[in-house]
Formats: C-alpha cells, structure tokens, sequence
DNA sequence: TATGAATGAGGCTTCATTCAT
DNA sequence: AATGAATGAAGCCTCATTCAT
C-alpha cells in the first residue's frame, strides 16, 4: 500500500539495471550483436518487457556493454601504464595484465573482437565519441611504445603500425586460445599467457 | 531452333557458378553468413531464384566459399612449405605469402577470422571433414615449426602453441590491417606486411 | 500499473490458445495441411507473430488438432462400446456415435481422410506414438467385432478385413455426405446416417 | 537435314505425349496436385521445357489425367452394365470389376478420390462438363439400382443415398486396401475384394 | 515498477512458368 | 520439336519492439 521512497526505487533500478547489464554480457559473449532480448530476459529471470523497461532497445544495452568495456580496459591501462618502471617492463605488465583480463572477463575480449571484426559501422547512438575512446585507449600505449623506442629497447617500427601489430596479436591469439568451440577446439591453459609474451617480445626466431 | 547443346548449357552454368560465387564472396566479406541470399541476387543481378538454381540453400553456398579458402590455402602451403630451404626460411616465406594472400582476396581472410570466430558449431553438411580439413592445414606447418626447433633456429616452445599464437598473430594483424571500416580505419599500405613478419620473428624487443 | 496477475496471463492464453486451434480446425477442414498460418491468422483476427507466440510451427499446431481428433475418437468409443449392451448393439452405437460426431465437427472427420489419405508420411514428432494411438482407437471396435462374431450376430470375416471395411465405409460415406463442394454438391441431410446404419448392418449381420 | 514429315513429327508427338501422361499419372498417383512439373520431367527422362511444349500448365495436365480417368470408368460401365443379366448381377460386376480396376491402375481411384476429397473447386477449365461427365458415371449405375430396387432385389432406400453409400464405401475401403503407407500399413492381397463385395451386397441385398 | 501478450518487417525457400536458343 | 536457365510470387518462420494492464 504504501508507495515505495525514492531510495527504494533506486535501489530496485540499480539491482535490476546490473542484473541486465551482467546478464546481456553473457549472451553477447556466446552471440555476439546476434543475442536476443528474449534470452537476455529468460536468462535474467526478467519479463522481456522489464528489459525494455530499463533499456529502449537493444541498441542501448550494447552501448552500455561497449561502455564497461572501455572502462575496463581503461583500468588496466592506469594500473600498468602509468608507473615508474623502464618502457619495456611498462609495455610488458600491460599486455600481461590484458590478456589475464580477457580470460578472466571474455565478455571484454569478445567486445574488442567485435569492434575490430565489424563491417557495418558499430551501431552506436555517437560514433565520434567512440573514436575519441578507442583514442584514449591507444594513445597512453602509443607514449609507452615511444618511450621504449626513444630508450632503445624496442624496435625501431613505427609506432602506430606497431601499436596495431601488437593490438592484432593480442586479439588473435586470445581468440585462440580463449575460445571454446572454435577450430582449435577446447582452449588451452593458462599457462599460454606466458608463451605468447615471450614470443611477442623475443619473437619466433632463435637468437643463439 | 534446336535446344542448347550441352556444352553451351554447361558454359551457361559454369559462367554463372563463378559470378555466383564471386558475388556470394564478396557479401560474405561484409557480413559474413549474415549475407542474404536476396542481397548476392542482387548483387549479382539475378532473380534470387536464380541463385537457388545453382545453391540450394545458403549452406551450400557457404561450403562452396569454405571449399575455395581451403584450397588456396593449401595451395600456398605447397607452395611454400616443400622446398629445399631451411625451415625458418620456409615459415617465413610461408607467412608472407599468408598475408599477401589475404589481402588480395580478403574473403579467404574473413572466413578463417570467422571459422575461428564462431561460437555456433560451423553450419557444415559434414563436421567431421572440416575438422580433417582443419588438420590438414595445419600440420604441415607444424612440421616446418618443429624442424625448426630441432634445428635451433626457432624458440623451443612448445610447437602447437606456437602454431597458434602465429596462426592468432596473423589473423589479428591482418584483422586490424586488411579490413576496412573497422576501429582503426582506413587500412594501411600493404608495407605493413614486412613490418609484421619483422617483428613475428624478431620480437618486439630491440636486442642490442 | 502492475503487471496482469499470472491467472489473468493464463486466462488470455487459454482463450487464445482455444481461438486458434478452433480457427486452425476450421481452416484445417478447408484445405488439410496446405492450410495457410496467414489463413489462420487472418481468419481469427490476429496478427502471424501471435499465431507463432502459441505454436512454434505449422505442424505443432497441426499435432495439436490431431490430439483433438483422437481425444473425442476415444471419448466415443467410452461411451459406446464400454457397456452392457449385446455386441452388435454396441457395435451400432459406435457407428452411429461416429457418424453423428463426424457431421457435428466436421474437422474430426477430415483429420481421419487425411490420415488414411496421406502418402507421405504423417508429419509428426512422433510417429510411434501416432502408431500407437490409432491402435488404442482400433482395438476396443476390434474387440467387440470379435465378440458379435463369437456371438454369432456378425458375419465370420477375418475381425481385421471387418474393421478396415467397417472404417473405409465410415469415411468412404462419410466423406461423400458431410462435404460441401465435392463432386456430389451440397450434402444431405442427416436421414443419410440411419441409412448407411442399415445397409451397414444388413450386410455385417450374420442372417441365420 | 531434310525435315521430318508430317507423319513422323505426329509419330513423335503422340509417343511424347503418352509418355508424359503415364509419368504425370505415376506422379499424381503419389502427391496428388502437388505434383510438381520439375518431377514430372525427370521421371520422364525430358526436359521440362518439353512438359510446357505439350502441356500448356500443370492444369492441363491434370485435365488428360481427369479424362483418361473417366474413359477408363465408362468402359467398365459399358462393359459391366450394358448385359441382359439381372440388375442385382450386373450391379455386383460392375463393383468387382470397379475394384479390379482401382487396383491394377491406382491412379483412377486417387483420381476419384481426389475429386471427393477437393474442397477448393475442382481446377478444370469447364466445370459444368465435368459436373456432366460426373452425371454419366452416375446415371447407369443408378438405372441399374432402381430396377433391382423394382425387382425387389435390392432394399428399397432412396436410390441415390444407395448409390452415394456405393461409391462411397468402394472409395473408402479401397482407400484402405489399396493405398500403401497409410495408418493401417501396406495393403492385403487382393481377397479382400471378395470380402467386400460379400459385405456389401449382404447388406444391399434384400433377404426376403 | 513489471510484465508478457501481440505484432509485422524481413529473410529463407519452393515451384510453376517463361523464354532464348 | 526440345531444352533447361531464369524468375518471382507466395508461404514459412524469427525476433525486436510496442502496449495494455
């Protein structure tokens, strides 16, 4: 009877808007763009219309996928960038710490995929605000890369198409080695992270 | 007068196959088995029951393109692969060729990015033989990896990641590089290539 | 404001439910299988999606009515053959139960040409049980065809040519009495059934 | 070179067309109207460009079929019904020899089933002939009833309901005995037609 | 706030028929 | 006379979204 306070409310939108987002990401992990409002509702327990009650369509609970996404990795660049060691070990530590986070919330491996894999342009509401973002996600990489090849210790490419070169391995080989169900069949442990590294950083060939 | 002889019937049909399948590779590069049979009908200029004259369904035209990226694929191991040179050469040259490969016909790119991609089981009349496909393509650059260990020109990692964190290098780079539309724009020239060898089989790291 | 009461849910797919398959049966009875799901849509007033919000496919609604068709075939067999009455006395209930039911509800009677009729097979989930089912519907008529030819009130025929004769019949008049539109014209009145009772029994009574 | 003369081109027409109304029968024999041209072609081992040559539509096709049925059914009036036996005689051939012949050319029988059956109008270019020929079938069979009806032979129903309960109960128990892959499985042997006319006329018969 | 019934645009596929050779 | 390549209307089904309660 008697109505609910405004604190209430708020704390029932915040339980269900998480509930949704946790779910959505979920099923975009197995669907990608191709999941559908009536799994994400099933699976949450949610009436379809309570989706759409929080959400306006489907579009929208991408973006705030794309948006946990960036944060995210926005994280992982504070953590690992922005510190006192050499350019190399900065370089290292982050891309350590990206490949662990995508095992550890493939949602956010998936997501990056998706951007790189799309043709149709992403179906967000600014586009230019997602360009800024992916800028601010490359650029404090880009000074790392830089710095290391202003100190010597990487090689001298240029910077963007190495930036690129890494990003693209980065994607590739999680996509390989964190995906169930693809060609290569059951991923492998995690015991990967490490070779792929060293192979980033020492390459293929044998240096005697 | 008198119906066609087979020959032209058969010329007919070959012409039109090709010019199928060719407009079936290209909407298979922007949307991938989101292709519509009415766009490729259209694409082509053809009723869509035309295309269904040829395909019975989407499927087989999808294994057709699938058969076509295997067999070029095969054809570059052949190429590459069984010569005289050292292994680390042949892995090189194979690599190379890889890229070059893909960038000039990039659907065979996106239906590997796709076949790696999927999280449905590959829609496939015959799973089992894709599988062996699969396999077929990959051992003999096993071989050429592991000769190369044995030889002390490659890492001794263990070959198969190894295959796989090159085969994911590859896709990734070339994901970032080839495809147009994607987050980092406009793709590159082509000189990114050596660049990505370069660095696959030196590493990032600058060795002094 | 709050959303409808699980019961209020249930009494709108109830009615729906009972609308579409009264429809589906009517539109059935037009035109068997090739019946339309737009047809049915249309003709209850619906929109197609809420045809599908209720049955996934044509053939789930199509099993549905014949659920229908054999759950009233069983419930006149109840009520006629499971009594006190001599055996050809029942036997000429059921007869006469049948013929009657098949003129009130027509569908039910289509469904049973169609049965008989179809060369391919019965699209259904599972056909052992179709199998089954028409056995449950034979064996109680058997039963007491057996008992009146033991009796010695039938003729001594093979039970199983008896019954299959006994059925043909039944639809063979059936069909030519209840349908608008065959070659025939409009049907006759109902007088017809206490006709075809009376040559039926002419011929399966035994005239000492 | 020299072209063929008229009489060859006749010769060539009329195997053509043969050949093409026993396949179309074979055809129709399984699916009814949903017979498809495509099949038609291929069973006959000819293009379909070659059905359209001598058939101008499906309906057409089914028009020959249609008279060929009622050619062969005003034979075996002619050949039953025209004698100096006794009506109840004559009437008894003519249902044997009706289901000897539904059983050695099914076809004519699906054919009259098939026009029992239709609800949509029979797809004919003049219904009012085919009402007429309908008629023809009708009226010596009828003749036949009413003398043995005279003679007290035969019980004394409305004629027509008797003819009605006739054919209908030849259509529904050869529906049963003939068709294969019905609800009841394969058909008897042919005994069962002595079985049905014993029935039949036990009942049509009167036993003073 | 919460719901699920209702909908129709859109994509796949079939098949009778046309038509150039 | 003979053919089969080409076509599009029509039917099935999915799924994002709306809306009454």
């Amino acid at each position: 009877m008697s109505p609910r306070t405004k604190e209430q409310n708020q704390a029932i939108r915040d339980r269900r808007i998480s509930q949704i987002r946790h779910t959505a990401a979920e099923v975009f992990l197995e669907k990608g763009l191709r999941m559908e409002m009536g799994d994400i509702a099933e699976k949450a327990g949610l009436g379809r219309g309570t989706v759409y009650h929080y959400y306006n369509n489907k579009l929208e609970l991408f973006e705030e996928l794309l948006r946990e996404a960036f944060q995210r990795s926005m994280n992982i660049i504070r953590e690992t960038l922005q510190t006192e060691e050499a350019p190399e070990a900065r370089l290292m530590n982050y891309v350590r710490a990206k490949l662990r986070s995508w095992v550890q919330e493939p949602m956010i491996f998936i997501m990056f995929l998706f951007l790189l894999q799309s043709t149709d342009p992403i179906p967000v509401s600014n586009p230019a605000e997602l360009q800024r973002e992916m800028e601010q996600l490359m650029e404090p990489v880009l000074d790392v890369i830089k710095q290391g090849i202003t100190a010597g210790t990487l090689v001298a490419i240029n910077p963007e198409t190495m930036y690129k070169t890494l990003f693209g391995t980065l994607i590739g080989t999680a996509n390989i080695f964190i995906r169930k169900n693809n060609i290569f069949g059951a991923p492998d442990q995690d015991t990967w992270i490490n070779d792929v590294v060293y192979i980033v950083f020492n390459g293929f060939r044998n240096d005697v």
